[in-house]
DNA sequence: TTTAGTAATGGTAAACGAAACAAAAACACA
DNA sequence: TGTGTTTTTGTTTCGTTTACCATTACTAAA
């Protein structure tokens, strides 16, 4: 029997997606400390003692976007005992979704948004971490239209097939999305339209903001309404 | 700023689930020990610190069944500071899926199957995990067939069918599931049939034990091959 | 007002998958 | 030989997804 008495450190690392400068889009911040110092990674942090980990995630979220009532989802969580050079720590990571718009973020040297495709060295296995994320966002987007967490709050079928195409990653054709678009539930079309420059406007539709139902309690989490 | 220096437990709990007298079922350990003496509960452990998750996982399931090579894929972290009675323990909690034919496990009085549709009062919040590892397992069985880890090394079709039946909890038609399953990747039918009292033998059939594609890395964890 | 350009919009045929449904074949036993 | 029980097999229908273009609506510039 090996040493079992020495403890396990825990944190929560939550990968933040956005759509951006018509990009799928990751919120990293650069390590000021060793180990990895000046490598990006994704926020992360421990876990308080008395606060369960759907919370440490959203108070994660916060610091560092201020943003509220948003799309959370605990990932996976990462135990390999390498994974730290300094020792066991253990990450429940989650991911997030949320709209560019609805930020207030300014990009600084330390804190700032990276284009999913073109990732830069990033610390520990968050590249892992936000690989496994894209994929879990593209199994929800099969399922359900969480897509529109991303969107701002009024938005064409255009820039909703956009992001899926981004999330997707391969072309779909217009017709058919907007067939199944029109279908899905909550979709509210509005007696607006787009004030482009130089071409045929666009309908606008908006996403009713229900309670999402308890029956996806473990992998919905809207965020904390004070 | 509340007190952060103490750090948290962290335990790997295993659902272990089987198909054994025409019923899906779960092992459950009776505690010994308080929190919650002679409740059942989920057979887990603590993670030792060179150990990575999978493997604590592994080494628990183990030590109750002595199987190897079987389904094993983590399920979720649960994190609720008050799960614990006693103090602040974190659980990734995995769930298995194993042959009953394969388990050497003799019922005991601290050691047995329960029913899923009626278990006795559980300790923690196992339950709750238990239900989650079912709607999983239901989840997973829409993408793949890996009901037939829980089936014997042959089987027939109308006992595939019998598992999907009792892990779907609904009645399937008999001429729709046989046309589904016998287009399913890795299923070979055999030149074996049984050989039952009285009435028109069935087909046997068998799975392909092929090597799980890494694609699936996250969720599908093979046993360790010695 | 005309024209050109750009994007939104509406429909249909083919392919595919899901659901409903009945009859014949094989064996054991009486 | 007949009866009972279970396995085995195929077709039709229906709805949904996929593939595929042409027309319309609007803006800006000529």
């Amino acid at each position: 029997m090996v040493n079992e008495t020495k403890t396990h450190e825990i944190t929560v690392d939550v990968v933040i997606l956005t759509i951006k400068n018509n990009a799928l889009q990751v919120l990293l911040v650069k390590r000021t400390n060793e180990p990895f110092k000046d490598k990006w990674a994704i926020p992360g942090g421990y876990v308080r003692l008395s606060e369960n980990l759907d919370d440490a995630a959203l108070r994660i979220l916060k610091e560092k976007t201020a943003v509220d009532n948003i799309y959370l989802e605990q990932l996976y969580t990462f135990g390999d005992p390498l994974r730290h050079p300094d020792g066991r720590v253990i990450t429940c990571a989650y991911f997030a979704l949320v709209r560019s718009e609805d930020m207030k973020i300014v990009p600084t040297a330390e804190l700032g948004w990276h284009k999913v495709i073109d990732l830069p060295p990033l610390a520990f296995d968050h590249k892992e971490i936000i690989q496994y994320s894209l994929k879990r966002t593209r199994e929800r987007l099969e399922i359900c239209p969480v897509a529109y967490q991303l969107l701002p709050e009024k938005f064409t079928l255009t820039e909703m097939q956009k992001a899926y195409e981004l999330i997707m990653q391969k072309k779909l054709d217009k017709r058919n999305f907007r067939k199944k678009a029109l279908s899905t539930d909550g979709l509210v079309e509005l007696e607006e339209y787009t004030k482009s420059s130089s071409k045929r406007p666009a309908r606008l539709y908006t996403f009713e903001r229900i309670e999402l139902n308890s029956k996806r309690a473990h992998f919905i989490k809207k965020g904390d309404k004070k």
